[in-house]
RNA sequence: GGUCCCAUCGUCUAGAGGCCUAGGACGCCGGCCUCUCACGCCGGUAACACGGGUUCGAAUCCCGUUGGGACUACCA
């Protein structure tokens, strides 16, 4: 039989890093099966339901790659399957329609809870059979009071619910609108999902839903819950805890694959390997591999591997996902040639594309002000002769490049007998501003010829005014 | 409160009764490399929650305790 898994996000904020996650074990699982992903958007509750949390979704989606072949399927447009199951428990006495109002349920609720009873709905309705002139009604599911239901869980085993916990819960509001357990159900039997692999906050529902399966005459799907991602106090994974949205991270310069490495890895395991390509995670992803406890999300870990794929990503593609970052900083790159050479001096010196981009600015930016402790101690007068001798040599060097670079360097250090480092850091300074950048050599080929002998010139002026200032 | 789930280094994890003096990875610390900063390389730090069983033998099986989490909506 064809595996057929399904992701069924509700659309009533951002798409959640937990949320990924799920999506990710699900289409793993269905690739590694040759089987169906699917996509369904649960948006019943109208009133928290926004468009905008649909495309949010959908783009974190297509920009993490984890693509669906069937849907998007929304609920809200699935009304009639759901009413005509409600009317078919109906007719056969599995349901029943209660007057209650809600106001009245909370009170009651109150009650048994202040006198330590089980807060369930006491099943007024259940036996009802007038219909009350202008009283709106929901409609409940009418579960049984005895016996024992067994969730078969691929990762937790067998769970045992005793059915007299269970509460008559509510299949259709008062407004018409289906609720969420009737809603998965009917969705997942009527789309032939085979295996429901969700978070482990739904298990409490799942032996709901079994008896749901059950007064349907349909066999319950395979059923994996995977523990929930806990934030670094242990407590569920929320906005409190930082950046949880799939966005964010793209946002800050994460890598789609960087994301997806780490999530997977993330209470799924494969001996010691902790690098894996897409194509390895669906070689060797299997629900056995996934462990029962919870797991802490752990941003350090997560951007070293955002520091490995951008260091194994090639030049001409990462200059490709560099350029929004340099534009949001006001610079225009768009068709700078020099670009994949400049993320090829920087690539294995940052942690995220935003990083990569503010340590390009130099690059971009000619009338930078020195660094004054920088300048202080490299642009002086006796380094003045030196940068001179650069500059001369590397206005007659073609190619431009880092082996011609080299030899220039070379060169003067013979002449001056000076180590590479007296070289090195007046030039760097003249260049950048500052002493910290890429190997010198990388940086110049990187720069390009006429921005580096400008500022070159730049520098030696430089210090030729602060001699003459000292000199008065 | 009730129901259910979970428990190996700070974190992610390996571990299917003897292969465990508990392995890998992130982080942290130290060193090497070096034109600065990084990368890289080498080394180090650090865990079976506790208590009972079962067994010749338990991180691994059972029970209990403790701790954490989820659910307990006319949310999903």
């Amino acid at each position: 039989m064809e595996v057929r898994t399904r992701f069924a996000p509700s659309p009533t904020g951002y798409l959640h890093i937990g949320g990924v996650r799920t999506a990710l074990f699900n289409w793993l699982f269905a690739r590694h099966n040759k089987g169906k992903f699917i996509l369904r958007i649960e948006d019943t509750d109208t009133g928290r339901s926004t468009e905008e949390a649909v495309n949010v979704i959908l783009d974190g989606m297509k920009w993490l790659d984890l693509e669906w072949d069937e849907g998007p399927f929304f609920q809200s447009k699935r009304l009639d399957i759901y009413k005509e199951h409600v009317e078919k428990l109906l007719s056969n006495g599995m349901a029943y329609r209660c007057y209650c109002s809600a106001e009245e349920l909370k009170r009651r609720k109150e009650e048994a809870f202040k006198k330590g009873l089980k807060p369930k709905y006491d099943g007024k309705c259940r036996d009802r059979h007038d219909k009350p002139e202008g009283v709106s009604c929901v409609v409940r599911f009418k579960s049984p009071t005895s016996g024992t239901t067994v969730i078969r869980d691929m990762i937790r085993g067998n769970v045992y619910f005793d059915n007299s916990e269970l509460d008559d819960l509510i299949i259709m509001r008062s407004d018409g609108m289906p609720t969420y357990n009737l809603c998965v159900v009917v969705d997942d039997f009527t789309m032939g999902i085979t295996h429901v692999i969700r978070g482990d906050d739904h298990l409490n529902n799942t032996p709901r839903q079994v008896l749901l399966y059950n007064a349907f005459g349909n066999k319950p799907p395979q059923f994996a819950h995977v523990s929930m991602i806990l934030g670094d106090d242990k407590a569920r994974l929320s906005k409190r805890h930082g950046a949880t949205s799939v966005t964010a991270y793209r946002d800050m310069g994460y890598l789609p694959e960087a994301l997806i490495n780490y999530l997977a890895r993330l209470g799924w395991s494969h001996g010691d390997q902790e690098i894996f390509s897409m194509k390895e995670l669906v070689e060797h992803f299997s629900l056995e591999n996934v462990g029962k406890s919870s797991a802490v999300f752990n941003p350090e870990k997560l951007i070293w591997l955002n520091t490995h794929y951008i260091k194994e990503k090639d030049n001409e593609e990462l200059a490709g996902l560099l350029l929004p970052f340099i534009e949001k900083m006001g610079y225009k790159a768009e068709g700078d040639k020099r670009l994949p050479l400049i993320v090829g001096t920087l690539k294995e010196r940052v942690k995220t594309l935003e990083e990569m981009a503010s340590s390009a600015e130099f690059y971009f930016k000619d009338d930078f002000e020195y660094d004054g402790k920088a300048e202080r101690k490299f642009l002086k007068a006796e380094n003045r002769e030196l940068l001179i001798s650069i500059k001369n040599g590397l206005s007659f060097l073609e190619p431009f490049d880092h082996n011609g670079v080299e030899g220039v360097f070379v060169k003067v250090m013979e002449e001056t007998e000076k180590k590479l480092g007296k070289i090195a850091q007046p030039v760097r300074v003249a260049l950048t501003g500052g002493t910290v950048s890429p190997g010198i050599f990388e940086t110049i080929e990187a720069m390009g010829k006429e921005k580096t002998l400008m500022r070159l010139e730049r520098a030696i002026e430089k210090i030729k005014e602060s001699v003459a200032v000292q000199d008065v």
